[in-house]
DNA sequence: CTCCATCGATGCACGGAAGGTATCAACCTA
DNA sequence: TAGGTTGATACCTTCCGTGCATCGATGGAG
């Protein structure tokens, strides 16, 4: 059976054409390189070499079997290459889950740093709420996840990423808006407003409710998604508390009014990731999300 | 450093997760597979297997690893096979010269008697008369020639080809075409003649002159190819002898007419090569070439 | 023609690496 | 808590690769 070592003791000796000089080059004496080539022609049942007194030629089968062992070696060489890389996190895959608010916001951001420091990471983009990221974590689906708290006391770490304040959206040209001043709850009490779903945005439905108060006459509409909630304030059905980042989104018709009675980290964005995630690239992300991000960068 | 063995080790266990049922598929025993798998993870400088009281799993790098080895594995597999096809003269080159005259007769046969046989055997073909194949084969530049006798007593073998008379190229409608019986050398004396040049075709010019007697002021022309030969016939300027083979051409307005002093085997064509060739292809189309071939088979 | 230099092959002894057996430690299951 | 996994460790044996010394063959120099 062919080995490594008598692929490189062939190749040096195909390549000097002389056993004493191959053997010097391989940092061994003559007589064991002889015995080694004798064996490995022995088991391929092929004469590699012709043997002369003034040293040794190839055979056509030779200079054949030379390149052979040449990109066996090669790439023998190289195969560890790319374990280690992995291992330690400069190439790999971090599988991503996100909120679809979160998209808005530092998703952008997060990719571009990923991006920028390391080149050899691939990010696969799962959108999902908070709840589906978690469960997708435990069932190993996802790496990471930009969502909201709370998160279980075990099995998973977090770090703040984003908090903002919650803002009231109100279509163009409304009352409220080009306020020189934030507006209170209680000038929205008679306002048409569209809110969240208790099941499908819960954490949202709890901090519109904390914050202000909302009676089911005023509720034009339920929606799961930040994106409805714009577009129905665009469309004029209503106003509606969202996050500050939705600014980004450009929505036309939609203008955002400061709200008086939301403290500045209202809304909470966190990275969240298996705290026994044995995903090098993970460990080389995670360092990258303790930095402040440049929020202000367009969505990617 | 990597072994080919290590790498078929963990190649095992990859594909087992269990390093019990991996030693079993490798016919050893467990502690030293472990012991290698240890040994190999060292030397990466990388965890390539997590393990579990319910058996093994690979981390990323260990997932990537596998592949590599996998590859290599499947390389060092396929390396002694070109090698052997190769030593085998089942593959291989072989480097022909031939005379331009054989190519109206045997090197069409040749070709595809090699093709067919020896399908992995690519031949180099290259046109030289016989003294120019000689010396390329002493310089190792050519490993079988088709050319004319005599040949150097030691140093070469050879074997005959082809054997064939001249014949009489005249041109159409001229006075000896179209008759029954052979012409003689006789009828030849008044003719207008097209010889062979004696110093750079001096097999043919010996050859004709053993068969006919020429006067000098018989001569219209003198040519080295015997394609200018029969063009000259072709264009009206006299006739020539020519090996019947050259019928093989199909020249227009050229007719060949059997000459009576000829012996049947007046003209000889021979394969010849090194005897100390080593060429393994070579020694796998020397048996072809001792079959009579088919002539008649339309050159290639 | 003889001697000597060179090159690869062979004989022999040693050391280290790989394999096997027995056993252990950790963990899961019943 | 006992039994059955699974992989790791200890210890021993064997064998392969290596180095040293030497041989046989070939070719060139004197």
């Amino acid at each position: 059976m062919l080995t490594l070592d008598q692929a490189r003791a062939f190749v040096a000796v195909a390549e000097e054409l002389h056993f004493g000089r191959a053997a010097d080059r391989l940092r061994m004496t003559q007589p064991p390189l002889s015995r080694q080539i004798q064996k490995l022609e022995k088991a391929l049942g092929v004469t590699l070499l012709l043997r002369g007194p003034r040293g040794a030629a190839l055979t056509a089968a030779g200079e054949a079997f030379r390149d052979e062992c040449r990109r066996l070696l090669d790439m023998a060489e190289r195969a560890p290459r790319r374990a280690q890389l992995i291992a330690s996190g400069q190439v790999g895959l971090v599988r991503l889950g996100y909120t679809a608010a979160s998209s808005f916001s530092v998703l952008g951001p997060v990719l571009a740093r990923i991006k920028d420091a390391l080149p050899g990471v691939a990010v696969e983009l799962h959108e999902m709420v908070t709840a589906q990221q978690l469960e997708a974590m435990r069932s190993g689906a996802i790496d990471i996840g930009l969502a909201r708290p709370p998160f279980p006391p075990e099995g998973v770490e977090s770090a703040p990423l984003l908090t903002e304040p919650l803002v009231v959206a109100v279509p163009a040209g409304h009352r409220l808006s080009r306020r020189g001043t934030p507006v209170s709850g209680r000038e929205l009490r008679d306002e048409p407003m569209i809110t969240y779903s208790a099941d499908q945005a819960r954490y949202f439905s709890d901090l519109v409710a904390d914050l202000v108060e909302v009676r089911a006459d005023q509720v034009t509409h339920t929606a799961a998604q930040i994106l409805t909630l714009v577009a129905l304030v665009g469309a004029g059905h209503g106003v509606a508390l969202v996050p500050r980042s939705t600014r980004q989104l450009g929505m036309p018709g939609v203008e955002m009014v400061p709200l008086r009675e939301s403290p500045a980290d209202a809304v909470r964005l966190h990275a969240v990731w298996p705290e026994a995630s044995t995903n090098p690239a993970l460990h080389r992300v995670l360092p990258l999300l303790r930095e402040p991000l440049d929020t202000a960068q367009p969505m990617q």
